[in-house]
RNA sequence: GGUGGGUUGGCGGAGAGGUUACGCACCGGAUUGCAAAUCCGUGAAGACCGGUUCGAUUCCGGUACCCACCUCCA
């Protein structure tokens, strides 16, 4: 069995993975709030755990391992959305968990095995609630229901914070109906068209973290595996989910293991609106930067580190992969040494150094270097067709897959080359290959005579403005 | 202010107390009208100051700088 050790937030140490249950190992990561596109941002944790998913897949069988990303589907931010569209909640957030699996299913995503919504478990989150009061951990006022962190004495754990140096750094305005500042919302009252529900403490809503709560408990029990998530929500949310369902569960611990990836940035810079370097993920894949070529090189970069996607990244990742897909294109796989690839990934998910594997794998073997690829979650050259090009020479012209041949109208071109070049009138060639280029062609010599390599996509109408 | 993390060659980016990371770029060679592609090869590092050690870029302490969170953004 592969020895799999991850960094576990909770305990500050790299610790070897050990399943609750070998034959069902329990994995939640935070989703997404559904009002609009995922952007990059979201798309890193979905692929770092995708490639966890995959890993504890590969180590203990396919079956034995329940992956739940929750879809938060009530919240402010979607009211506000449907306040300005004019659109019904509902509509809304079906459309963008639509967006979010065809986004995320470009990036080679696998779906987990349960994507619970949040208004379908308003039942668990109030029987939460109700038990939380009942155990006094939690106190109705004025048609909120607070959670009461002086009733927690470990509260703050897990991201090394004490509750008095909270207070006193604070910023945010405390409430009336407060005991403490830090007390977060389980549950507040819904006026006028805000989404609400019944409740033994009136008409309201659920405060955002006792939806993980509620649908971890009901999925995955009182305690599990691995919580994951984005460093940025290890404080606050993570800290209520831990305050919440501990008490309400009376567990020593929530998860086992807790796993947070550091930020993206995008050339250096935090993304943000602000600075016109926000982007979506369905930004990059309409720009032409196919799904791969982004996992690549969020891959690049190990998880635990603040990764900086830059335009050069983009480059070199396209760049590999277009190679690797022309050295693997109908190759059958050879997964014998697929070891070398698990064992990187079973090192706290050490992704720069599988990729460092398969660099080498394609100077030896592209049978293995094919099977490496599909341990990290790189679809097979024949799935894709992006890194596809067509070489038309004057002896024997082939394509790389269905892209079309282009021979009549790209012939006459590389005769009319050959030409000049006999003639050593290399003036007037380089000018001619100047303007081939200029369509998007590349046009080289080869031991056997010209070869114009044709790219996927490419028009051969931009060939009709040159004279022959 | 509080908390956590980081600083590796031109760039990206890992591991390891002493043995080539790897990729991109560069340079040299093969090849070439030029170029491209491909193949072969060389060089290049660990913020600063101390400490531990036979030996540290790798462990410990300090300094500087950077980043994130504390503001229901992954």
């Amino acid at each position: 069995m592969v020895e799999i050790s991850l960094t576990n937030t909770r305990t500050r140490t790299k610790e070897r993975f050990e399943p609750i249950d070998p034959k069902n190992i329990r994995v939640y990561a935070c989703g997404p709030t559904v009002y609009d596109r995922a952007h990059l941002g979201n798309a890193r944790p979905v692929v770092v755990f995708d490639v966890l998913f995959r890993l504890l897949r590969h180590v203990y069988g396919e079956d034995a391992v329940t992956y739940v990303r929750n879809f938060t589907d009530v919240d402010d931010k979607i009211n506000a959305r449907a306040a300005v569209t004019g659109r019904p909640i509902r509509d809304i957030t079906e459309e963008t968990i639509g967006w979010y699996h065809d986004d995320m299913d470009a990036l080679g995503a696998l779906r987990p095995t349960h994507e619970p919504r949040a208004t379908d478990y308003i039942g668990q989150m109030t029987s939460m609630i109700e038990d939380l009061v009942a155990k006094d951990f939690a106190y109705p006022e004025q048609g909120h229901v607070l959670f009461d962190v002086r009733k927690f004495p470990e509260y703050g754990k897990l991201s090394g914070r004490s509750l008095d140096d909270m207070i006193a750094g604070a910023r945010v305005e405390v409430a009336p109906y407060k005991r403490d500042p830090m007390d977060f919302v389980l549950w507040k009252p819904s006026a006028g068209d805000q989404p609400g529900w019944d409740s033994p403490w009136g008409y309201g809503r659920p405060g955002w973290h006792i939806e993980c709560s509620a649908m971890s408990a009901e999925l995955l029990g009182d305690v599990f595996d691995i919580h994951a998530g984005g460093i940025d929500l290890q404080f606050p949310h993570h800290e209520n989910e831990i305050a919440q369902s501990r008490c309400a569960h009376g567990t020593e611990v929530m998860a086992k293991t807790w796993l947070h990836n550091e930020m993206l940035q995008v050339e250096g810079k935090k993304m943000s609106k602000s600075l016109g370097n926000f982007f979506t993920v369905r930004d990059l894949l309409n720009q032409g930067i196919p799904g791969e070529v982004i996992r690549f090189v969020l891959l690049m970069t190990h998880y635990r580190k603040p990764m900086d996607w830059t335009a050069e990244k983009v480059r070199e990742a396209e760049a590999t992969l277009q190679g690797w897909y022309n050295l693997t294109d109908g190759i059958e796989a050879d997964s014998s040494m697929d070891f070398l690839i698990v064992d990187a990934l079973a090192d706290d998910l050490n992704t720069p150094a599988a990729l460092e594997k398969l660099h080498r794998f394609s100077s030896s073997s592209a049978a293995r270097l094919k099977s490496g690829m599909r341990l990290l979650g790189l679809k097979d050259a024949e799935e894709t067709d992006w890194w596809r090009t067509t070489i038309v020479s004057l002896s024997s012209t082939f394509s790389t897959g269905d892209t079309p041949l282009y021979l009549s109208e790209i012939v006459p071109f590389l005769e009319k080359w050959q030409q000049l070049r006999l003639a050593k009138n290399y003036e007037e060639a380089d000018l001619l290959k100047k303007r081939l280029e200029g369509t998007g062609l590349s046009v080289i010599v080869q031991p056997a005579g010209p070869v114009a390599i044709v790219p996927h996509g490419f028009d051969p109408k931009l060939l009709e403005a040159i004279e022959l």
